[in-house]
DNA sequence: CTGAAAGCGCTTACAG
DNA sequence: CTGAAAGCGCTTACAG
């Protein structure tokens, strides 16, 4: 049972492909064809379950209604649910997603733009890793369509969609701060990514506005891959130390943060009473937790939304101006137990 | 900066097409192509950044290196983590991979792989939903290579990787039995899927094997899309019905499990002192759990690799005798403190 | 109102 | 050892 193609229609019909191909997209009525044969062709394509190829559609339009998409991780809930989004907002507008996990290594990542960039996608959904800023130059020299999520670079006039990490690391910070938390201490990674230094930043800034000391000795910051151990060795060092005398911990990612509160259970710390916590990211494992964990909550879907609408503009649009879209959205601080002294 | 082509190579260096693609594919030797020339084409071809058009390879060979992967939902941490495996084992074969979330809807699901089957896939993997026996079929009768995953249709000779549902289940109440678990409930999902049946029958198996009285009242089967309120509504009727008694609940998946947990701590009730747990599946929330929470936690790598390959395999076996690979695994039962009385 | 023809960028018999 | 040609399944000027 092989496909039908164009050419069974035509053949069948004893018309020209022109024509088949024409009212299969709709556009019989410009070239004033036939109502009749307007029918008959697409009563048979129906019949024969015609569907056209995308393979040769592609290769001749040069659109292949894909988008790629690059992420950390698809198993990391939050770019799970962050993919989920994408592929929901790019479904409604007829578009697939072909993923690629980076794993934040911007070698891994160069070369998953350089494979899709062969004619497989029209454009690039993409939270670059540290350091990767190549490929995406590449992507600006070459014209292709793309937008940045999460974190972007800010030597590059790119579009992005981000959320304001600045203000809310600062909303928690302050929050911790009002309720008596004297010793904050932040873990978080990734230095050098736009998205965690403006973590940081917002986290001393709050810190310095109340008049609080800085303390280098409690920002502890991971290496890009990090694991439970290196998560551990940082709370061991911040809790064993008298002279630290932490009594909050700001987790500048959930994987960090689900990490710790692992490490905290392990070490007997009682939350919030020896540590509180606030967390960015809101998983799943934060709701559950004993206590639930206050979290700050990335509007997933906002993101992906905007990020499908920003990139498909970009597509469309090819010819004419680019226009720059550069979308910073709010979080939102959900408070729960875990933060409360 | 336009793609340089095979033309763009073959006019440079003045020689045919025919040439340079069958150098740039390795088949020099076969065609006994001189040193000299081969070595030309190899260094312009890097010079020029030449990356084959994948589209026109695709169209041209009926292979797109490309696996279709439909899941319930890529947000869910269990397919999250699943997905990610599989690409990484596609990856490793130069594969890439085009996802889709169903929903757990039959009728996404058949428009998906319509969708997909356009041309734009070597193979599908399945993770099918209730009902959706039809566009299985579909793949069968085209001969699209594909393989099923997490459950399958009875009915159907298809490939598949699964695991030992009803062992796993059947373990895992035993388990509670041996703790002094008296009346173990079950919260469980999706009737008639065969992964789910077997969840349920192991369950069974165990209480009777023990003696124990199945008791219809505390099973509970939520719809296919169940959100945390149908999960709430059901453990109230366990727990607030007297003559229940439960002491303990098996959940069949970790996405009612997380949502049962929830509602277990919004009920004050304690676990394991007032209600024993175990669950399917192994999330981050059931480590940091409080107490950490007894998982059956699935070979998520395993499965991975097993279906790629198996996918594979099909793939490039397409004209041999069709093997049937149905492979079912063990899971692993990770004892922890939930479920000890 | 309709069709013949070119071409997207490849691969692969076929011929010499 | 190398090349001309056909063809994968479409779309789209162009011509009438």
């Amino acid at each position: 049972m092989r496909k039908t193609s164009l050419n069974d229609i035509a053949q069948q019909l004893g018309v020209s492909k022109t024509l088949v191909s024409l009212v299969l997209n709709g556009k019989a009525k410009e070239h004033r064809i036939s109502d009749e044969i307007c029918r008959k062709v697409i009563d048979l394509a129906k019949e024969l379950n015609y569907h056209p190829n995308q393979i040769a559609k592609g290769l001749r339009t040069g659109k292949t209604n894909t988008i790629g998409l690059i992420i950390a991780e698809i198993a990391n809930p939050f770019f799970g649910k962050l993919g989920r989004e994408i592929e929901r907002e790019a479904s409604r507008h007829g578009y697939r997603i072909i993923f690629c996990s980076s794993d934040e290594k911007a070698e891994n990542a160069k070369q998953q733009i350089e494979m899709l960039l062969q004619g497989q996608v029209d454009g690039f959904i993409i939270s670059p890793p540290n350091g990767s800023e190549e490929p995406i130059k590449l992507l600006e020299r070459r014209k292709i369509p793309y937008v940045l999520i999460d974190r972007y670079f800010p030597e590059i006039e790119s579009n992005y969609v981000v959320v304001d990490n600045f203000q809310a690391s600062y909303e928690g910070t302050e929050y911790m701060i009002n309720n008596n938390c004297k010793r904050i201490a932040c873990i978080s990674i990734n230095a050098g990514l736009v998205n965690m230094d403006s973590r940081l930043d917002g986290y001393k800034k709050a810190l310095s506005d109340a008049s609080c000391k800085i303390d280098e000795d409690l920002i502890k910051i991971l290496p890009f891959s990090h694991e439970i151990n290196d998560v551990m060795k940082a709370i061991r060092e911040l809790t064993t130390n008298k002279k630290n005398n932490i009594d909050a911990i700001l987790f500048t990612t959930s994987k960090v943060g689900v990490m710790g509160l692992q490490c905290l259970h392990s070490l007997n710390l009682k939350i919030p009473d020896d540590i509180a916590v606030v967390s960015f990211d809101d998983p799943d494992a934060y709701k559950i937790s004993q206590p639930p964990i206050t979290a700050i909550a990335q509007p997933l879907e906002e993101i992906g939304r905007q990020s499908v609408k920003v990139l498909l503009g970009a597509i469309h649009n090819k010819k004419g101006k680019m226009m720059l879209h550069q979308i910073m959205l709010k979080t939102k601080f959900v408070i729960r137990d875990s933060s409360k002294k």
